[in-house]
DNA sequence: ACAGCATACGGAACGTTGTTCCGTTTAGCA
DNA sequence: TGCTAAACGGAACAACGTTCCGTATGCTGT
């Protein structure tokens, strides 16, 4: 369920909100995703509120259950980054190009999830099918961006989304000291956009 | 840095302590073994404290940070566990009961264990080697327990203790809705003592 | 434009927990 | 038995989650 609801003639009561509602969810949203990179998933809720510029009330209106926020910004940045998708290939820029953007926004998104990974092996029974959502949502996308790259010449045509994607994955777990995921996603891109058999560089 | 100081030529100065603070040691371990069972590993001090019977700020006196308290509780655990094979080898029981008295008190030390494992994956500095603390000590044991009831043809002899631990280890994971780890366990036992190559049965 | 109202907001207030600090107690010793 | 350092107990403070309600404001009908 939840798909969306923008046909109703009726609107869906749930959009029906007043406007300032609606504002303050996003910014919430928004602000928590900040917060959670920062502090982690178990960041003060007050931090939060006031990142977001607003009280601490409203963020137990718009989302009583920590876990619930939790899932509600991480839906949000699948959403956001899978929108980005098509939006950087029509943005003009080479394929390669665009497709290095997005897997920039893929990896922001990972970044975000810190202390999530652990909650979703601790068995919190509110977090099933997270990750499946997580991939339905995003392997499309990224296969598209993997094909305008390969279609343009720009990128080998050996190499699958879901597989690309889960690399990346892997390339973020367990940062910290002497690790920078970024920089080897980097070269894994780089990589990707080098000939198949080319022996390596001198 | 940090190595002991048991420069002294007199007795471990370690040792040396009062009477009451060895025995509130010995009271904070108990109580926040139980604790950990009933409430997880991030049960309130005061539980702890209230359970041993003593003040808070003893607690905080022998085990300042949460991880050194949950750390000695671990090592208290095992080492406990360890000291029990032997005493019930020589109790007079049968190597088969012993063995499997054994695998029972195992089985609490790894409910004991609850939200560690978590923690364990969340990589916390503080923990490193226990896992390995807990293989070197415990193996031993179980494996002179497993030769007894083998030499007295009470269990099939093509087991390797590393092994039968870590099955029993593996069986107590995931435990909650449906699903009784101590039942399991206790087939797997029944199993190794039936001879190795009978029919099933019925 | 305006009034009425349901919705949404803000933040004080309360309960829980972690942590510190210091006056009091007590074990060990001469 | 008296002294002293070690250890204890718990009040006090700080940080956080959560609730609650008076206030503000977006919406709707007139």
């Amino acid at each position: 369920m939840t798909e969306a609801g923008q046909d109703a003639s009726p609107p869906s009561p749930a959009q029906r909100r007043r406007s300032d509602a609606r504002r303050n969810e996003q910014a919430l949203l928004a602000a928590a995703a900040e917060v959670f990179v920062r502090s982690g998933v178990d960041a003060p809720v007050r931090d939060i509120a006031a990142r977001a510029g607003v009280g601490i009330g409203t963020i137990y209106r718009h989302f009583p259950t920590r876990a619930g926020l939790i899932i509600a910004v991480y839906r949000h940045q699948v959403d956001e980054c899978a929108a980005a998708g098509p939006a950087l290939l029509a943005a003009g820029e080479s394929p390669r190009a665009a497709l290095a953007r997005w897997i920039d926004l893929f990896v922001d998104f990972l970044v975000t999830k810190h202390g999530l990974a652990a909650r979703l092996q601790s068995g919190e029974a509110s977090f099933e099918g997270l990750h499946e959502y997580f991939l339905d949502r995003l392997v499309p996308v990224c296969d598209d961006l993997l094909r305008a790259a390969v279609a343009a010449g720009q990128a080998r045509p050996d190499v699958a989304a879901a597989e690309l994607l889960r690399a990346v994955g892997n390339l973020c777990i367990g940062g910290g000291r002497r690790y920078d995921a970024r920089l080897m996603v980097g070269l894994l891109i780089a990589g990707l956009a080098a000939p198949p058999a080319g022996p390596a560089p001198g």
